[in-house]
DNA sequence: CACCAGGCCGTGC
DNA sequence: GCACGGCATGGT
C-alpha cells in the first residue's frame, strides 16, 4: 500500500541545522560537526553513524523511517507536498540537558541568534575537548553562575530560567516511562518552559513521538490548512509529521 | 523607525 | 478558562 522511495537520502543538513538540535556547525569542507558525548564528532551523511554506538542511538537508526515517510506522504495532499520537497527527516536522540536548556534558549528568538547562545555557554562553562572546540556544560558545571553573568551573555530574559532549570536538574531524570501529560507537567515545573518548549524537549530528547511542537510557524500551516484539526489527526506521527510541515512551511518563505 | 524570531509569565477579567 | 502586554537581543 505504501511504496518505498529508494534511493531518497537524509536531509542531512535540515536534520542537524534546521531547529531540532543546536550543536552541530557546518565546516568549510561540508562535513558537519559537533561536540557530544565528550567527543568532536565528524560526519558527511548518515551512513558514518552506523559503526559508531553513541550516533547509532542519536541519529535513531533502529526506527524505520522510510516507512514512517512514506506512510505521512500517503496522509494527505498537503503532507505529501511537505515530504517531497525534501529529503528524509530523523528525530533525533538528544542529551536531556542539553535539549531542556537549548530550548529554553529558543523561545521568542531565531535558530542563528540560539546557535550563537549555545556557542557562548559553551565556551564560558564547558571545557575544550579538542582546540577551539567546547562541550556544552554540565548543569553541575553552571552551578554557580549569576543572573547577570548570563545576561551579559545575552541570553536576556531567558536568565532566571536558566537558573531554575540548573536548580532542578534532577527532573530531567525522573521523565522516562512517564505518559505525555506526566511528563510535560513535571518538565513545566522548570520556569520557561511551557508546552512547546516541552514538546521540543520530549520529542527530540526522550523520543516521545506524539508531541506537536506550536510554533508560530505550525500555527500559520494549521490554521490555513487544518483549520478544523488538531495535532491527533497525525497520529501516529505527530512530531515526524510535524518536522517535515515545518521544514516545508519555513523553506516557503 | 517599526516588526519579528521554534514562547512564557504575570496580571486581569 | 482566555486575552493581553512585557520581555533581551539582534536581524531585516
Amino acid at each position: 500500500m505504501c511504496e518505498y522511495h529508494e534511493g531518497m537520502e537524509e536531509n542531512l543538513r535540515e536534520i542537524l541545522m534546521g531547529g531540532q538540535s543546536f550543536s552541530w556547525r557546518e565546516e568549510e569542507d561540508g562535513l558537519f560537526s559537533a561536540v557530544l558525548n565528550e567527543h568532536v564528532y565528524r560526519i558527511k551523511s548518515i551512513d558514518d553513524a552506523a559503526a559508531d554506538p553513541f550516533l547509532r542511538s542519536y541519529f535513531d537508526l533502529d526506527y524505520d523511517y522510510q516507512k514512517a515517510r512514506c506512510e505521512i506522504a500517503a496522509k494527505d495532499e498537503i503532507l505529501s507536498r511537505a515530504v517531497e520537497s525534501t529529503g528524509t527527516l530523523r528525530l533525533l536522540h538528544q542529551d536531556h540537558w542539553i535539549a531542556t536548556i537549548s530550548f529554553i534558549l529558543s523561545q521568542n528568538n531565531n535558530i542563528k541568534r540560539i546557535t550563537g547562545l549555545y556557542d557562548r555557554l559553551s565556551r564560558r562553562y564547558g571545557h575544550e575537548v579538542e582546540p577551539g572546540y567546547f562541550s556544552f556544560p554540565s548543569a553541575e558545571e553552571m552551578k554557580g553562575t549569576t543572573e547577570q553573568e548570563l545576561r551579559d551573555l545575552g541570553v536576556g530574559f531567558r536568565a532566571p530560567f536558566i537558573l531554575d532549570a540548573i536548580e532542578k536538574r534532577g527532573i530531567l531524570d525522573e521523565i522516562d516511562g512517564l505518559s505525555y501529560e506526566e511528563s510535560e507537567k513535571k518538565l513545566m515545573g522548570i520556569k520557561g518552559i511551557g508546552p512547546k518548549v516541552a514538546s521540543c524537549i520530549l520529542i527530540f530528547s526522550y523520543q516521545k513521538r506524539e508531541g506537536f511542537p506550536m510554533d508560530v510557524w505550525m500555527k500559520k500551516v494549521m490554521a490555513e490548512y487544518y483549520p478544523d484539526k488538531d495535532p491527533s489527526y497525525f497520529h501516529p506521527y505527530e512530531a515526524l509529521s510535524q518536522q517535515y510541515l515545518f521544514s516545508w512551511i519555513r523553506s516557503q518563505g
